[in-house]
DNA sequence: ACTTGACTTCAAGTCGACTTGAGCTTTTAT
DNA sequence: ATAAAAGCTCAAGTCGACTTGAAGTCAAGT
């Protein structure tokens, strides 16, 4: 498969899949003249890669995983993370009842408001940074670019 | 309150608030020679920016929630805020159930594996990029720097 | 033959949330 | 009186994951 080939069928822009060569995330097996190939395989591991970011692994650590030829996970590490996604969800979790309740407060200040307050305990024993791409959602496949 | 005070009592370094208050995001009233002086209300607010953070606004849509005088809160924003949480913790929860699975399943490759290929497709449908700071939590002293 | 357009490389730019550094001024302690 | 500690401003740097732009190469269609 050529790189647009890759691109359509995984949703990502060349120039990602170009980035995550650089970074040894995937590789391509020969050239046709400039233009690298890729054998159907590769769509797997960008599914693999995919996943991962979800699951809050950063290309760094993907690539280590699959360090040891193929994708044989470091188990241990799975599991912290697992274990590091339950601490997370705990605290969406009540972030997001905290804020279906403020939403509908009769409180004229949240200050005033037990639940709120119970939610400002709960921020305030986290106190990492979590940037929020979240919301940017962008489904910018390297189709059409113009 | 001079910036230190504040420092201590939010557990954020002084160039934070010094970037928080060049944002908008807090305000310190009149100074002291050079030195900022806040008021004690200033730790509320801090608190409500972090919860607002850890919920993933960014700091931008805090400062909008701040502006109609005082923190009267956008409140169809925030049940969007929630939904959004909603989804995000389904996929989170899905992918912890992954993680766990994968670091005991059997199959000798994981595309053998059908829970394991449930996950991807789960991995597939959500093609947002969450950079994973969630790992660093460094909490910067402030309260204790053991 | 020549243009087009897909592909290439490499360097630099972007974004958000801060942090760091340089070079001053002010307060506090000796 | 003086020097260190703490504040200040403003500009620039950092981090991760890409994206974008400039400039070049190459196969294909007219």
């Amino acid at each position: 498969m050529d790189i647009t080939e890759v691109a359509k069928a995984s949703g990502l822009p060349a120039s990602t899949l170009r980035f995550y060569e650089e970074k040894g995330l995937i590789q391509s097996n020969g050239r046709s003249g400039l233009r690298r190939l890729f054998s159907a395989n590769v769509i797997e591991r960008l599914a693999l890669i995919a996943l991962g970011r979800n699951a809050g692994f950063s290309l760094d650590e993907i690539a280590e995983m699959f360090t040891p030829d193929g994708p044989d996970i470091n188990r241990a590490l799975l599991l912290t993370k697992a274990d590091e996604l339950d601490k997370t969800i705990e605290e969406l979790t009540a972030m997001r009842d905290g804020l279906r309740h403020a939403a509908v407060c009769k409180a004229p200040n949240h200050f005033e408001c037990p639940k709120f307050l119970r939610l400002l305990r709960i921020a305030g024993k986290n106190r990492f940074r979590q940037p929020n791409r979240l919301k940017e959602n962008k489904l910018k496949r390297g189709v059409k670019k113009t």
